[in-house]
RNA sequence: GGCCCCAUCGUCUAGCCUGGUCCAGGACGGAUGGUUCUCAGCCAUUAAACACCGGUUCAAAUCCGGUUGGGGCUACCA
């Protein structure tokens, strides 16, 4: 039997860490079975949906690669849900009750006596008679788990408002759309029991269940819009890239065994053990994404990562995105690649000194260029005037040709030019940042400090 | 409160199913040192955990029970 999961996000918020990740184990789990991943949109609360959070879950799953194979809204299927239920009530197994007061208990002995012959539609619920038994499932990551239903009551299943309740549909879909394995967090195990219990009443084969973890706000507790459930489209607008967002998702709760770290999406395919998922939650901590993160920066095309940053360095005005020299960004891009943790980290580091000119910050200024050293900077560009290949070993061969000259050791002469080129005291090898900077840039800026002594 | 799930370094985890090879391994983060220029990077060293109590066994991180702790559900939200 083809392989069918789906992941079911509900609009009435950003797609999170935590939804991310239940989607990344949905589709690996597709993939790797060579099944089918299908994306359904669980909006029936029409008052709490809304259509930018829906769009943003749809940009960040495709952002993060994530393709569906089918897409289903719930709110298009209102007509689907109630027939079913009409077949429950039909055959003794719900009934109708008006709406119950916010304080009435949910007695089902009682409620069952108005429920008869009130004509259906207007403003009356569907409710599942919840028998005495038991509810049992084999988690594919928990083992078997069982509940007394006993303790559950009657379950609304079609609202007053003709909407369905979310254990209905969810039923009613997974059934509808021949889920087989419903891959989703731990937060609904206790649900598990009352959709089981649908499924029997109507019938239905039941697919398998595999609940995950929980990913834990570092504060305790979920995450949620106050505690760490940071927008996918965050992370992305932050410049991290999606191949490293997704191998620290795939880390969260699942692991190959021994001690791999870095995994690309394609292994992680074959690898991927849904049984091997963890029981544990995992508390989510971003330090760790931040590493990834540069592990995989180091590794891009500068030219892949160019696409990503230009925007960027456009979008604050440091170049003019119909005109600029691309080959200058691409050869900031080697530079500055390892010592980036995300993307939008370039655009901070390197805009102050590579892309305009700033004036040096008067501590360093004080501390650095405090004293003249008009003759040696004088000397240098000297020196890297006359030279025809301006590379970093050429560059440096002049640099230490002088200071041996000079008879000064090179980090006196190195931290005041650094600081003269870039206003910063830290930053790549002196010779690299000469070297793309340029002959003509170089001298500008060096040539600001010397004093021009016979003028 | 009731029901359910879970429990290895600060964090992510390996090991647990198939007890001995684990005085518990890796990674992030931390600390220290190295890299004839800083930072990043890289390299090396280092501190750091089997929640607790019982039981089973020649032997338990690994099996069983309890306690404690954490989490979830308990809506005509999803």
């Amino acid at each position: 039997m083809m392989v069918r999961v789906r992941f079911a996000p509900s609009p009435t918020g950003f797609l999170h860490i935590g939804g991310s990740r239940t989607a990344l184990f949905n589709w690996l789990y597709a993939r790797s079975q060579k099944g089918e991943f299908i994306l359904r949109i669980e909006d029936t609360d029409a008052l709490r949906s809304k259509k930018e959070y829906l769009d943003e879950i749809l940009t960040s799953l495709t952002w993060l690669g994530f393709r569906w194979d089918e897409l289903y809204h719930q709110s298009e299927r209102f007509a689907l849900y109630r027939e079913y239920a009409d077949k429950l009530v039909a055959a003794g197994k719900a009934y109708r009750a008006e709406k119950l007061a916010p304080e009435e208990s949910p007695d089902l002995q009682t409620s069952e006596a108005g429920a008869k012959a009130q004509p259906r539609g207007t403003g009356q619920a569907v409710i599942l008679k919840v028998p005495q038994q038991k509810a049992a499932f084999d988690d594919l990551i928990r083992g078997p788990i069982e509940f007394d239903t006993a303790v559950i009551k009657d379950q609304v299943l079609i609202k007053s408002d003709g909407t369905p309740t979310y254990n209905f549909a969810c039923v009613i879909d997974d059934a509808l759309m021949k889920i087989t394995h419903v891959i989703r967090g731990d937060d609904h195990i206790s649900n598990t029991p009352k959709q089981i219990l649908i499924y029997e009443a109507l019938g239905l084969a039941m697919p398998q269940f595999a609940h995950l973890p929980l990913i834990l706000a570092k504060e305790g507790g979920r995450l949620s819009k106050r505690k760490g459930a940071t927008a996918i489209s965050e992370f992305r607008e932050a410049g991290y890239l999606p191949e490293a967002l997704v191998n620290f998702l795939l880390l969260l709760g699942w692991s190959p065994g021994g001690d791999r770290e870095i995994i690309g999406i394609t292994e992680a395919i074959e690898l991927f053990d849904i049984r091997k998922v963890n029981k544990t939650a995992a508390v989510l901590d971003i330090g760790k994404l931040n590493w990834i993160n540069n592990e995989y920066l180091k590794a891009a095309d500068p030219e892949k990562l160019a696409d990503q940053i230009v925007p960027l360095l456009a979008g604050k005005q440091l170049i003019d995105k119909d005109n600029f020299d691309r080959n200058y960004v691409v050869s900031l891009i080697k530079l500055f690649q390892a010592r980036m943790t995300f993307v939008g980290d370039f655009v901070e580091r390197a805009d102050t000194f590579f892309l305009q000119d700033v004036p040096v910050e008067t501590k360093d200024k004080e501390k650095f260029l405090g004293k003249d050293l008009s003759k040696e900077f004088g000397l240098f560009l000297e020196r890297l005037a006359r030279l025809n290949n301006f590379d970093p070993p050429a560059i440096e061969a002049e640099f230490r040709a002088l200071v041996a000259e000079l008879n000064i050791q090179a980090k006196e002469l190195i931290h005041p030019i650094r600081v003269a080129l870039t206003g910063k005291t830290v930053g790549p090898g002196l010779f690299e940042v000469i070297a793309v900077l340029g002959k003509e840039r170089t001298r500008l800026r060096l040539s600001k400090w010397i004093k021009k002594e016979n003028g």
